[in-house]
RNA sequence: CCGCCCUUAGCUCAGACUGGUAGAGCAGUCGACUGUAGAUCGACUUGUCCCCCGUUCAAAUCGGGGAGGGCGGACCA
């Protein structure tokens, strides 16, 4: 797979592609940021962002992981203290997970973000955004939820945070994309310069297939599920035999096979009773979803499938986190 | 600082005028049917009616006070 490929790969935008293609070039040493609120259980949402931070670490990039308290506060998500708390168990969450050690730097935003620069850039963002334009840009604001000052401000520092942080790429959930067109377009307004950034895909709720917004209400899998959670979650997916369902609905089923299990694994077993006609091998999503389409996989057996691979992938995380409570 | 509106199930709300301790839709749970889920049937669950005081035999409902939220006016320093 070419550089470029494996940076991109299991994206839903690039913006822009030019700029990515440059860095493809030579991406050794070069930094990559995600930030995260902290919050104390990993769940498949982070996952799918680190996903691609293993990839770019594999790329020879080095990964900025911004644990933001301050982000965190001004969303009104607990003290200081509780929030450092749960992001210490973030941090070792991810390395449970699969990330580099090595090659993985973990920032507060406290340490910088409380400097008299930082704050005088904030500032000078406050001076040239709309209340609208930050509003917008805000994802994490409830739907009906009137927006309090902090909740402007916030997006402003996501924005700086790119300069700040020395970077060379920034990714994020597609949930991210206001954020990021604000950066692109108010980081040169104020002297510094716009950074490419990969958006990842949301994926849809597990239950309804519904791929909208409303997926934080609904079944999440997260680090701290049990191998039977896992299981009964998996089972009551949504998943018709189609990797394309009526509407405007996803399958929640092939799209964690997608961008969960293949970017992990190298091969897939699915164990199949006999009488159904023994297990399968499946190297690549690719045949994985055609033969779902076909019916030569039956559903059930694929979410069998789907679970045990979810539990493989989740289980450092879950022991990390057990110990961590002990 | 002034004025108006809102607060009832997880969510959106009805009920308030004409007091009798609460309802609908959606969500959720459980069964049936599918070798998964969904859809479709069938059943079921859900409450500090924002808080306090008062009137009353009886208050979600009436009166007073308070809290939280929303909107507007005034002010043009």
């Amino acid at each position: 797979m070419d550089t470029y490929e494996l940076l991109t790969r299991n994206t839903d935008e690039v913006v822009v592609e030019d700029e990515v293609r440059e860095l493809a070039q030579d991406p050794d040493g070069k930094r990559v940021y995600v930030g995260y609120e902290p919050s104390g259980v990993l769940h498949l949402g982070h996952l799918l962002t680190a996903n691609k931070l293993i990839d770019l670490q594999d790329a020879g990039m080095e990964v900025v992981v911004l644990l933001a308290d301050v982000h965190a506060y001004l969303n009104d998500k607990g003290t200081f203290e509780e929030i450092r708390e749960t992001a210490e168990r973030m941090r070792a969450q991810f390395l449970a997970y699969g990330l580099d050690e090595e090659r993985t730097e973990f920032v507060y935003g406290s340490d910088y973000q409380l400097e008299e620069d930082y704050t005088l850039d904030v500032h000078e963002l406050e001076l040239s955004t709309t209340l609208n334009r930050a509003q917008r840009a805000m994802a994490e604001i409830q739907s009906g939820e009137t927006a309090k000052v902090s909740h402007v401000v916030y997006p402003l520092m996501q924005a700086l945070d790119i300069e700040y942080l020395d970077l060379d790429l920034a990714i994020g959930g597609m949930d991210q994309r206001k954020v990021h067109m604000l950066m692109r377009e108010e980081l040169p307004a104020i002297g510094y310069e716009a950074r490419p950034v990969l958006h990842t895909p949301i994926v849809a709720d597990l239950t309804t297939g519904d791929g909208k917004m409303s997926s934080s209400e609904g079944i999440t899998i997260s680090m701290e599920d049990s191998t039977e959670e896992l299981e009964e979650k998996v089972n009551s997916a949504f998943c018709p035999p189609t990797r394309d369902p009526e509407g405007d609905l996803e399958n929640p089923v092939l799209e964690l096979f997608e961008y969960h299990v293949f970017p992990r694994f190298e091969e897939v077993v699915v164990e199949r009773p006999d009488e159904y006609g023994g297990d399968l091998t499946y190297e690549s999503y690719e045949t994985l979803a055609t033969d779902l389409e076909s019916g030569e996989l039956h559903p059930a057996d694929a979410k069998g499938a789907l679970a045990s691979s979810l539990d493989e992938l989740i289980a450092p995380g879950r022991d990390v986190l057990s110990e961590m409570r002990a």
